[in-house]
DNA sequence: GTCATTGGGAGATCTATGGT
DNA sequence: ACCATAGATCTCCCAATGAC
């Protein structure tokens, strides 16, 4: 029982070392580019991005459009931890997806939250293409100057959340803009050097999900053990 | 159980753009 | 130039959740 309870744990350590090794990854690789205190070339969102689009609200979108096992859409509540996990309970039927072509999200796309919590971020992949931008979310069309994956971690990292969080609209709630997007100006390291990064990034992301995936596992034997231990099957001595 | 805090829903209102 | 319309933004209100 304890041994799987530290095998669970270690496990658990894993998982956040990936995390970590990432974010150190992009520090180390581009210093702070807010700051730039490596020194390169300047650039403005505005000139990083096709486009800037903030889900569809108040009339072109009711709370009645909202059905099960439509279109899926994302809202900030589906973006955790850098990753899409929509949910089956809030899609949109076809028919409304169509008529609000303007929201659909492409391979490539970030999409972000636009108000509450600052820095909740993820990258839409071929697995989340054609899902939907929902009203607490605006997405990011990036175009050829930047890698959206580069871009992602601008925007999650702890200089770009609070940068976020300083230029935010309203008092008691956070709101993002079109205007305060475009304006966020960083320094922009080479394209070369963006996609390298991208390829690292992938490599420790296999990692992470394999050590997730172990996680899962432990987790499993864990609870396990605990339930047999409830229901009387593992005596003190076993159990130990 | 109650109160405070946070996030989401909604529409009123403002703004930009395109057509006449 | 003016008007219509779509799109963007602000802010109030409400619900859910968590702390005490």
């Amino acid at each position: 029982m304890d041994a799987a309870d530290s095998l669970r744990q270690k496990d658990q350590q894993l998982v956040e070392h990936y995390t970590a090794l990432s974010q150190s990854l992009f520090l180390e690789m581009f210093g702070d580019v807010f700051l730039n205190n490596k020194h390169y070339p300047k650039a403005t969102f505005k000139q990083l991005l096709d486009k800037v689009q903030i889900g569809p609200f108040g009339s072109q979108l009711h709370k009645h459009d909202y059905v099960e096992n439509g279109v899926p859409l994302i809202n900030p509540v589906h973006i955790v931890e850098s990753k899409v996990l929509p949910s089956n309970s809030f899609s949109i039927l076809k028919e409304k997806y169509d008529s609000l072509p303007n929201y659909h999200l492409k391979e490539g796309d970030l999409i972000m939250a636009r108000r509450g919590e600052m820095g909740r971020c993820a990258l839409i992949t071929r697995k989340e293409e054609g899902f939907f931008c929902g009203t607490g979310s605006l997405y990011l069309r990036p175009n050829n100057n930047v890698n959206s994956t580069f871009l992602l971690h601008v925007i999650t990292s702890d200089s770009g959340k609070s940068y976020l969080e300083r230029n935010a609209q309203g008092v008691t709630m956070m709101n993002l803009n079109k205007k305060i997007i475009l304006n966020i100006e960083i320094g922009l390291p080479p394209i070369e050097l963006q996609n390298q990064f991208e390829v690292s990034i992938n490599l420790i992301e296999q990692q992470k999900q394999q050590a997730q995936a172990n996680l899962e596992k432990s987790e499993a034997l864990f609870n396990s053990l605990l339930q047999r231990a409830f229901t009387g099957e593992l005596t003190a001595n076993k159990a130990a």
